[in-house]
Formats: C-alpha cells, sequence, structure tokens
DNA sequence: TATTGTTATACTCTATAACTATA
DNA sequence: TATAGTTATAGAGTATAACAATA
C-alpha cells in the first residue's frame, strides 16, 4: 500500500513515482516553468510567443504561404487564420493573394511588423539565453540537440 | 536582406533562423510531437494526460490536499478545481474534509479509480517508452535528466 | 489577516467539421 | 477531386479577480 500523505513531513513533499520518468510530464513541466520566465521578462510588453515566431519566421522566409508556416509552426490553420488576422490588424503583416494561385495567401512584413521585430530581437533571444536557469551552457546546447530531435523529425526537418 | 519564399525549393522548406535555438520555441515543438503520439495510442479511452497524472500522484499519496496536488502538478487551482468535479463526477476519485482543517479538501481514490490506473498504468509507461523517437537509450535518459533539472527547480524538488 | 477552495469571466490554443473558391 | 483558406463550435487550459469559509 502506499503510504497516505503526510503534511508534517514538509511542505508539498508528494511522492510521484515514475511521473518522473515521463518524457510528456517532463515536457509539460519544464515548459510551464520556461514560458513563465518568457511572460515575466515580456510583462508590459505585447510580446507574445506564438506571434513573435510567425513574425520571425515571415522576416525570414517573405510571402512565405500562410499554410506553410501553419505547419512549420506546428500551429493549425483554424487558428493561423485568427492570429495572422490580428498580426493583420496590428499592421505588422500583409497579406497577398498571388495571381497565380488564388486561392493562396502569402505573408510579409510592413515597415511596421520589421520594426517590432527589430525592438524586440534581442531581448527575445536574451530571454532565451536566461532561460538556462540551473544548466550550464554545456547542458543547455545537449538540451536543444535533443529537443530538436524530437522536435524535427526527419519528414520534417528545416533546411540549415 | 533575407531571399524571399520559393516554393520550388521544395514542401515548407522554410529558415527558422535563431528560432531553433529557442529553447522555448524547441520545447513547445517536442511536446506538440509527443502529446500527438500521446493522443494518438489512447485514442478511443477516455485517457487524458492531466487526469491520468492526477489520479496517479492520489494513488502515490493518498489524502493528499486539493491544493498541493495543484501546486505540484503546475495546475492553477481553478481548474483544478474543474478537474477534481470530472473525476468525482466519473466515480474515480472521492474527496474528504477533514476535521482538523475544514477549509481543505483531501482527495482519494476509490475502487473505480483505482481499476481505472490499474488497467491504462502499462500503457500509459509504454507510450512513454515508445516516445522516445528517434533517440537513443542513453539520449532520452540524458534529456529526462535535463528536462528535470528545468521543471524540478531546487525550491519545487520532488522526494525521492 | 492569511489560507483553501470555489465561482466567474475572458482569453489562448486545440480539434473538428462544414464551407468557399479556386485548382 | 483535391487544396488553401475561412468560419463556426466545442473544449482544454490559463490568468485573474472576487468570494466564502476557515484558520
Amino acid at each position: 500500500m502506499n503510504a497516505p500523505f503526510d503534511p508534517a513531513a514538509g511542505t508539498d513533499r508528494v511522492d510521484l513515482g515514475a511521473l518522473t520518468g515521463s518524457l510528456g510530464f517532463l515536457l509539460r513541466l519544464a515548459q510551464v516553468r520556461i514560458y513563465a520566465q518568457f511572460f515575466a521578462a515580456f510583462a508590459g510588453t505585447p510580446v507574445r510567443p506564438g506571434e513573435f515566431s510567425v513574425l520571425w519566421v515571415i522576416d525570414l522566409n517573405p510571402g512565405v504561404p500562410q499554410g506553410t508556416l501553419a505547419r512549420v509552426l506546428a500551429i493549425k490553420p483554424a487558428h493561423m487564420t485568427k492570429l495572422v488576422q490580428r498580426l493583420v490588424e496590428a499592421g505588422l503583416v500583409a497579406r497577398e493573394t498571388p495571381a497565380t494561385d488564388r486561392r493562396a495567401v502569402h505573408l510579409t512584413l510592413t515597415a511596421a511588423g520589421r520594426a517590432h521585430l527589430d525592438r524586440y530581437r534581442d531581448a527575445f533571444l536574451a530571454v532565451h539565453a536566461a532561460e538556462r536557469t540551473g544548466l550550464s551552457e554545456a547542458e543547455a546546447d545537449e538540451l536543444m540537440r535533443l529537443l530538436s530531435k524530437l522536435a524535427f523529425p526527419p519528414e520534417a526537418r528545416p533546411c540549415p
């Protein structure tokens, strides 16, 4: 039998058992902590991780189709539609329907979009450096290498 | 200037730039993939990661206060209230108000809750092993070790 | 006064399906 | 028929605040 919870044993001393060996569980907890650091760093700014990554990728790939963007960033098309609408309404992104395929929507940054990216780019990179709390540089590099193997399976590996 | 998106270069060949070195971005993509594997494995069953981890921890810590559970699993109290309500309505969890602190709610599994846990425990552990797609055993172990350092900062380390 | 849990609201993101307009 | 994007709906999860009961 499992020992009943003992409040006298100290605050929140809970047995997690094999849960601490669960990759999905660890990923979730790690992400919760890293995102909390992100939101703390960008409190008071309009920067949110999803939107900023979208602006980032449009900047590097001007004219990228909206659906391609959704696949690469693992954002559902229905959600991407609303996300892009917000960015267009904010004046950061321009949509264009190419003559060659009038179903498609190609995205580019406006001047304001580039300015927004430039304004927060350094802070965005800095927070990811600061995020490495408790890890050495070598550990952080190894962690990102291993996460990349999960994040980019062979069929979804980005071009270098 | 950045090269415009070239659809002829192959499907979804998008330049992500420094985003591939962003810990938060990699964590999100890795989690999306790992969770997709989880939901694929448990399609057709009522098993969801959040609820199952709650049942798991209650089983190991019978009588654990609801608030402690929320802190340890990084689930917001308002959400935990609704999550536990679902589990109580499903007959898997019992709530008890201890005489010593009548504000508190202590949680235990019902017989049906233990049966539910037993029924899916092996599959839950197996999916986490299968999740290690593309990683060797050593890499998976190292990844979980590094994630644990992020997930459990010194002030939130679980008892062994 | 502080803490435990609840309720309520709003928002983000996901899942799904139905729909349009093109191809 | 298939594809690109849109709209709509439902749900999970989060953030926040206000609240009641109790300590």
